[in-house]
DNA sequence: TATAAGTGCGGAGTATAGTCCATGGTCAAG
DNA sequence: CTTGACCATGGACTATACTCCGCACTTATA
């Protein structure tokens, strides 16, 4: 796969993905094809790979963050535990910000009730939700 | 409240506040007590107004679209129906995050679980969840 | 073999979100 | 009335994450 065909399979402008090479993110094959190809071949496993820090990102890491964590996760691939431990402080770091997501939507839920009530007396405040 | 207890309140530097005032997103009274005091004022409901910024940050809104969203909650504030328009709007748009973040950890603990179980055929891919 | 389309690379430019600093004004205590 | 702590403003600076541009090279097609 070329640079152009993996960036409408990654959903992702070509610079974007030149970019991720630039930081380490990414590493497309170089000269495949016995080495007469100058251009850098994409696996479907780097598709796998753009998501992945897309999601990420969307999940508040920065790209040097991602990166860290991919590295920290390929390092401990040939130990089961030690990529255990590293998917479960993930999983640790995805869970606190799913429960400020869900006080943010209690919060915003119990304003909505309060309207609809007709508004009685005391308004939900933000700081009974632990956000 | 003067800016440097505002701050500890917020548990923000006034750096950041002075920022944020810049950009629109904290409106602190100037010239209480008459005309006499040349400094900002804030009052107990611009901790609230903070806090909320910080939720909408790790939520992943950008300051542009926070300002955005505050105000055209602040512009639906005489009517109730359109407060509610506004607050549904955000509570879809959290679900989906929320949603996403639930795809995202269904991932990861998938992926403990498969090699916990001593690597079964088949690892978990990004791509069978939503994310 | 010309020509267009695609590729790689370096470097400049942009947007966002701060962060730091120098200057100068204000105020309360001594 | 001076001193020290606090405050406001403008402008410069930084880090992150792109985004765009120009140039040279390659490859497929006519």
């Amino acid at each position: 796969m070329l640079i152009s065909e993996f960036a409408k399979a990654a959903e992702l402008p070509i610079d974007t993905i030149r970019f991720y090479i630039a930081k380490g993110l990414l590493k497309p094959d170089r000269s495949a094809k016995g080495g007469s190809n100058p251009y850098q071949i994409f696996k479907p496993e780097d598709v796998t790979a753009a998501r992945m820090i897309r999601l990420q990102q969307t999940l508040g890491y920065s790209l040097g963050e991602i990166l860290a964590l991919n590295e920290e996760y390929r390092a401990g691939e040939n130990s089961s535990e030690r990529t255990i431990e590293v998917l479960q402080s993930q999983i640790e770091r995805l869970e606190e910000r799913r429960a400020a997501l869900n006080a943010a939507l209690s919060f915003l839920q119990g304003k909505v009730e309060w309207i609809k009530a007709g508004k009685p007396n005391e308004a939900p405040r933000l700081e009974d939700y632990q956000c």
